[in-house]
DNA sequence: ATAAACTTTCAGTAATTTCTGAAACTTCTG
DNA sequence: CAGAAGTTTCAGAAATTACTGAAAGTTTAT
């Protein structure tokens, strides 16, 4: 289980970035490691190419399982448990979005709805609410929004993208075409 | 300064939730403080009203100045300076994307192209560059994406919103449309 | 030029997060 | 069922990150 140069110059950054994705850098390690190795690999291997301990380790990878990132996989003949990825690149980037959400937004959308329940006490906090609305709006319409990009799936997501600017110009032509009507649905 | 019981609420989930968002809890408690106060509030303020030292409170807006979340707003006829919101929340949504995508996403693009200029040693690394191209795609079109539906506007975005489940139906619509052509350019 | 009012810096300390490794646990095999 | 092969847990240690407060710096007024 020696690392190659290039995986080895790979895991280490995306152990360096992992803080900044949501996790710490011996999981970003370990996720790396796993997804740029063909074949399943095993908990212990995974220790000795890192340089950590069995037990960071195991932790480490209930971390990627709870994100859902990486799943075991079952060698027949085999004692030892192995691990893969839990799906292509753009389904783990989709785990990686959903798993955030649910951690960056969520929770504040909850209290945004329950700070807005109360009236306010004076003018200074009618004002707090009014804010804190325009955050709770903008929030679920990113929340919104992320879904409906998953659901439509990498291909269309790339049709998508490739009208680039178009966009714009596009939401111009469907008014045109159906004037009177503000939903394709 | 004293804070209201809503505002106080609301400063703390944003401190505790601040590290989520890419900065410690104290950023995020002064930057709900600033965006909640309709007033321009000073930095001894903000350390009153917080119970930080002055100190922090300093490297505190240093921070969300280089984030250009807040900026400075100078009264006439006071010494001091007051710190107001950069912008609408729109605005500031858009720059905590823009910063993270600068931290988050494009160090990883600039390793990965570096490494993708190897050839590949061996078999095994063939693997690995190959899987290290399709990250490196998949994040060239979540940068071109967020790029674009900033562009957009949060009208138009709205519109686009509104659409829901509809934005798939309408680029089989525009396909249909315009036959061979995949492009509204 | 001095002093008053204010801000920034940064060395040291405090708080938090991550990691280790030994003990406890679980499963399989003979 | 004993023990071998493996995994998980968790208390304490190590590493990292954030905070304080005093000293140095800046700006304005007189």
């Amino acid at each position: 289980m020696k690392m190659t140069p290039l995986i080895t110059s790979a895991v280490m950054h995306f152990g360096e970035m992992g803080s900044r994705w949501g996790f710490n850098r011996t999981v970003g390690q370990i996720l790396a490691l796993i997804v740029l190795n063909e074949e399943p690999i095993s908990a212990q291997e995974i220790a000795d190419a890192l340089n950590i301990s069995r037990g960071n380790t195991s932790m480490g990878l209930k971390e990627l399982q709870s994100w859902r990132l990486v799943k075991q996989h079952l060698v027949p003949g085999e004692r030892k448990e192995f691990f893969v990825p839990a799906g292509d690149i753009w389904t783990l980037a989709n785990r990686v979005f959903e798993e955030r959400r649910k951690r960056e937004i969520d929770p504040t959308m909850s209290l945004l709805r329950d700070l807005l329940l109360d009236a306010p006490a004076n003018e200074k906090e009618a004002n707090a609410q009014h804010k804190l609305n325009e955050i709770h709006d903008l929030l679920e319409s990113i929340t919104a929004w992320s879904e409906e990009l998953q659901n439509l799936g990498p291909e269309k997501l790339n049709t998508l993208m490739k009208l680039g600017s178009g966009v714009g110009r596009m939401l111009e032509l469907k008014d045109k075409l159906r004037p009177g009507k503000n939903s394709v649905n």
